[in-house]
DNA sequence: GATGAATGAGCCTTCATTCAT
DNA sequence: CATGAATGAAGGCTCATTCAT
């Protein structure tokens, strides 16, 4: 019986890892982008497009940025740039899915299932907290721009940024089989804490440069995080 | 000596209360003289075209709206727009300045120093995702655009809604004092913690209304971010 | 028994009398715009900027005009002439408008039901090739741009073009009743002998400033036409 | 003498026949020749643009279409197609030419000197409009966009297209000298006519698809207009 | 011969703001 | 106080055309 039982954990133990595998998966595949150009001369372009435009916009925000600045930055004329991106707002979204996209790989290639959910979540916190620093203009970009904006409204963009909170609602319903997460909890309740303080302190770095170091301040707000969890627990 | 200690103590109190009152007091009276002036222009014209602007900045995003809409959905001129206001930069200041203060008031008037730190936070709190699901329109403009906007930059504007984080720095520093709060926790990680939380909240409510209830979500949160804080400090 | 006969016609006459009337008040009133401005200088630049429109139209096509042109030709800024007309192509629109429903209401003021079916359809082909003699500029835009083009489809201006034809038909409708349009021949086609003579010589003469008097060759042409008709209705 | 004048007048047909003849070489000839070059290029290519081009043009108009559109729709790069055509007003011309040249050829061939003249113009005339109906797209160009258009103006095309107009000039004269056209009718308003007319129900055909059976009621239209003016003749 | 890539030259349109009445 | 009218200053976007491979 004990050893159903075992088995029956085993099993559920192997879904809900399949369950994640495919998460991931699916996140990361649908933040991939096809780029179908071929020429090598034309990939060069287009990462220069990226580039010049992660820098524009994160410098005079995305409203108030001119294609004519980002052209030029890229060393190109404004009409090359209507070659890559059709319009200003489509180049606008294609910024924060490039790097949506890097990160995802990023955390699924590190964060393995046979990691528990504690350190999973905790791995998650900290590489977005360093990812933010390490990309600075994109964060910028993502957390003081696109993230609280409105218009970004049923946009695959949109479902991208949710994605980012779909792998902590799994992570939590995992805490909470593992017994570290009081299972009474709402978990938009406990959600909205854990993302709401991991943003607050990259907010606040990316608009005050306060704390200096935010790899540090992250992994230790979410190391905090998941201990006054694991306290509430019991 | 335990008199001397009380006496110490007492003063301690009544220097604390005395910060905590002109802290309030100077946060309301900044955040009111703006509002204060023009007195000889028509007051109902003056909150027509407030209203009419916090609905067109709510709907369109501040950026993309524009002062011939605020004008006509004030059912004026644009050019009487400009009697009242002299650019479109400036309307789009006083309005979050204007519930700002309101709220702050509000707050001063409910939370005497006769209630504890503990209280005042859960408090503050819970009147602040109170008075966003009250004013939703001025919530969305202020949460999604003015808050996160790098372009709040070195304004009147930005130290006010600093003055919302010193709030909490304060009473953090009194939690500490009162010891429900671990000493030896940074400061900023602890704001992040609560602010961050908070409006995490407020935020997903606005974007999806999601929880139903928002003060009651609001009051919860605050208790149980409390209750962690306590937890922590043993 | 007679006397009853005679009254019948008398009827009818009076029938097809009020019909006339009321099909000319019609497409007068359905082309004439009614411009809402109420300042004089606001008029007065309306003014120019249809002067300005109808000889840069005729000049370069409207294709191939430019509103910056139109403007400056007007006299006024570019901005300023968006100000009465929120496109190229609602201005362009405007100006054949405006012609035609003076041609029609001077038409309309020649052309009692007192006269003959036979004297109002020459009339109406003389006055027709006369007004474009005297419009030269609006009559090359009419006859040479927009009647054929493809692109007035569905739109106002289409049915009041189309009103022209209206008119003739009622006309060969008149003329069968009063006995010098044959009976059996198809109205399409009468049309067509007539429509599309007047029109051709009104073409030549844009063209090629041949016949040199239009004006005579106009009126000419008309009572050559109805002779013809006559002749073959026997 | 009878003899005298016989011959006289067997010279004077002859004469007009070898007019006639040299007259149709030369117009068919005229509009061939740029239609003849370039054999080095791909025969098959050239014609997919051309069908691509004239469906373009026809849908959007000339001035509208984008030669982009009109190589993606021939299935070959905009580069390949000016491989071919040196600038879109090259190959706007190249349309109308084209088929020009084969209405007539084919009436060339079709109409020989020893048709009476009242035969061959109700043959031209019914031909025209049967090529029309034929050739819709084309049609659609040439009488609603290139004949009446101002911009054709002192070019290749402009004459080929006036050669329609000589070509009923001469049967005109012809007419007069076979007796059934009054010789005292000025001949330009004979002209406009037969051909403004024979246009008439051919744009109305365009733009309506009205009269349903094109081909007879030009053939019709065409009868009739040479009764009526052997009427007028006496 | 075919084409992917790049671009210059324009043009339309918007909108905050001013000013005379 | 109110507003009709006017505008300067931009900025997004299009498209015919060229060129290197």
């Amino acid at each position: 019986m004990t050893a159903n039982i075992e088995t029956s954990a085993q099993n559920d133990k192997n879904l809900l890892g399949k369950q994640w595998t495919e998460l991931l998966d699916r996140i990361v595949e649908n933040s991939t982008r096809e780029t179908e150009r071929k020429q090598d001369r034309s990939r060069r372009t287009e990462r220069q497009i990226l580039n010049a435009a992660l820098r524009v916009f994160a410098r005079d925000g995305i409203s108030r940025s001119r294609i004519a600045d980002i052209a030029a930055e890229a060393g190109i004329s404004t009409s090359t740039l209507y070659e890559y991106y059709k319009s200003k707002e489509d180049l606008a979204y294609e910024i924060p899915m490039h790097h949506l996209a890097e990160f995802y790989a990023k955390y699924r290639d590190a964060a393995p299932y046979t990691l528990s959910a504690r350190e999973r979540l905790v791995l998650y916190l900290t590489m977005s907290t360093d990812y933010a620093r390490e990309h600075a203009e994109w964060a910028r970009l993502l957390y003081l721009e696109i993230w609280p904006s409105v218009f970004v409204s049923e946009t695959e963009l949109r479902h991208r940024i949710n994605d980012f909170v779909r792998v902590i609602h799994f992570l939590i319903d995992e805490g909470k089989a593992e017994g570290w997460i009081a299972a009474d909890r709402n978990n938009y309740e406990t959600t909205a804490l854990i993302v709401g303080g991991s943003n607050q302190i990259i907010i606040t770095w990316l608009l005050y440069r306060t704390p200096k170091n935010l790899t540090k301040a992250g992994a230790e707000l979410a190391e905090r995080i998941v201990r006054l969890l694991e306290m509430e627990a019991g």
